[in-house]
DNA sequence: GAGGTTGATGAAACCAGTTACATATGTCAA
DNA sequence: TTGACATATGTAACTGGTTTCATCAACCTC
């Protein structure tokens, strides 16, 4: 029997160095600037780095370079695809600028999202993605004593602070009413998420209501999935007098009540139009496919990544941007 | 004018203790175990940090305590519900676990599934959650030599060398085989993703064979979407003799040939039964709703955030968890 | 009043890398 | 033969924390 005590730890660098017959210089020299190593002592290097299954830590790295490498994203839930689309593309990107993704999830939650941002702090998170312009004061905080680059999504506006990358939530809103309102529409029904710790929700809102409209707005608040859309589909039948269009601000739910409505076996777009927010893949293949107000959710994802990327190498803050949101209309709504 | 100067770098615990007029020693007490410190010192210190506004390098703290508190998790994608579900449980367990999650996504090539694991590894990752037991052989060396805990989901394999927590792919995918052979359906057509580096639909489609099954049948290929679906429904419609059942081996796939037989007016179950294997909560409010075997993925997320966490505080290497995978029948399959 | 214990703090080593600077060797032109 | 300069490598300081050990004062006991 050889090699009875094997727990021997992690090589470091003077472990290599001393393997190697070199100064823990030379070593870092093969690590990060292998050219200017005259190439026998790089091998020499090299064989006591496999040797010794060395892997430089990270850590110490980190502490000179004064660099991580990863910046964090808080968003609100993985479970709606339009976050999970976003993060795909923040992702994608972020991974361009050799910058890695530390994903948390806030459930709306303010306290939640102080908590996690906390966490990413004290991992050491180069800078933050966050979703929304209201945050808790112990959320303000903490980026301001860190000073942490941080960058807002879902959300444009100019007069915050931080640089805000996202659409104009009232605008996209209104897009949808308006394109009910030309077809004739005038009694409609809003159905939305929790309005509590949700801006956008409550922007949209906002931007409607802001709207003149010639009609009757009633809003239902459900939970933001394709069962709190069946839920409200459920009711909504229920009723004597049914709305001849719904506005569905997220297409999530508008799938969810696309589903109610032919569980009971209501018409749509004959009997009822239903208009959507967030365009997602699916809504294509909806039956009938889906009309929705596009929000450039993949394209934000590249944004931020980019403009977050920039803050942290040239130390500029940068922009806001607004990016514009569309209707697209596709069979789900009809001219009354 | 005072303070014209402002570009001060970082406050550092050097500062604090100076400005406390205490040594370093102390200022880290007050970090980390304040109840030792005498009161007035610990607010003096508070204030120094209050002051400076201070924030510990995390790096530091990573460098003496071997531990960077976050761990990787490699997965194809995020846009199948299947993995965003999974990757909620897991984010939400490991945050228990007070481990943050790094997400990187792989779009099911191996190469970039290296190439990421690298960048997880030069982070400082502490550990890896990934998908599936087949691998390049850059990333097998890199989990070898790096010895970094690794966890393999979504397939249950004792014979492996890395702990596996998963369900039985083969199994899964033949409930619902002989869910519709003991309807008396004989003609059935099987829909599938890529089978090029996807173990797991590999291992479906052998359990599907491996089945002694007194009837035809024939497998359709596509892509993972909503739309690829579609794609299949429709040529599926086109065919002179159409199946009288359809196996989707994915509930995403699934919704997609729906919604594509829907749009045809191919009425489901009544021409043709269908059933899908992940169990997605959509596929519980589809019109109508559809059978499927249910993958527990949420619960995988959590056995598997559990068992990386024990394994990097205790360093030993968890059992293979086999988790249950069984038919929730719907309304989506009928007798023939 | 000597001796023992406890509580609070500081000095310095330590973690695992990077890097400024010094040194040694080799090449080439004057 | 010497000075100029490039190339290769080593020494040691440095990054920003934690931790061991020593120190010292205060309190308690006999």
């Amino acid at each position: 029997m050889k090699n009875t005590s094997e727990p021997k730890k992690r090589a470091n660098l003077r472990d290599v160095a001393k393997a190697a017959g070199v100064s823990v210089a030379t070593v870092s020299r093969v690590l990060n600037e292998p050219a200017v190593v005259k190439k026998d002592t790089l091998q020499k290097v090299q064989a006591a780095i496999a040797e010794l299954k060395f892997v430089p830590s990270a850590a110490a790295r980190a502490i000179n370079s004064g660099r991580t490498r990863f910046v964090g994203a808080l968003v609100p839930t993985l479970d709606n695809a339009i976050f999970a689309r976003f993060l795909a593309a923040l992702e994608r990107r972020l991974s361009d600028h050799q910058l890695s993704l530390v994903v948390a999830t806030t459930e709306a939650r303010p306290e939640i999202e102080a908590a996690k941002a906390k966490s990413l702090v004290d991992i050491g998170a180069e800078g933050l993605i966050i979703t929304g312009v209201t945050h808790s004061l112990a959320f303000r905080d903490l980026i301001e004593r860190t000073m942490l680059p941080t960058i807002i999504t879902s959300f444009f506006d100019t007069k915050n602070p931080l640089p805000t990358i996202g659409y104009d939530n009232a605008a996209a809103a209104q897009l949808a009413l308006q394109h009910l309102a030309e077809l004739g529409h005038r009694d409609i029904a809003v159905v939305h998420g929790p309005v509590n710790d949700n801006d956008r929700t409550r922007a949209r809102l906002a931007g409607l209501k802001a709207l003149s409209f010639a009609g009757k707005l009633s809003t239902f608040e459900t939970k933001i999935s394709h069962q709190g859309g069946a839920d409200v589909a459920k009711h909504i039948g229920s009723l004597d007098t049914k709305p001849d269009a719904i506005l569905c601000l997220s297409d999530v739910v508008a799938l969810g009540v696309l589903l109610g409505l032919q569980a009971q076996e209501i018409a749509v777009p004959d009997q009822i139009s239903m208009v959507g927010v967030d365009d997602l893949p699916t809504s294509a293949v909806t039956v009938p496919p889906l009309t929705s107000v596009h929000l450039p959710v993949s394209q934000m994802g590249e944004r931020a990544a980019d403009a977050l990327a920039h803050w942290i190498t040239t130390q500029q803050v940068p922009n806001s941007v607004k990016l514009d949101a569309h209707l697209v209309v596709r069979n789900s709504t009809k001219r009354t």
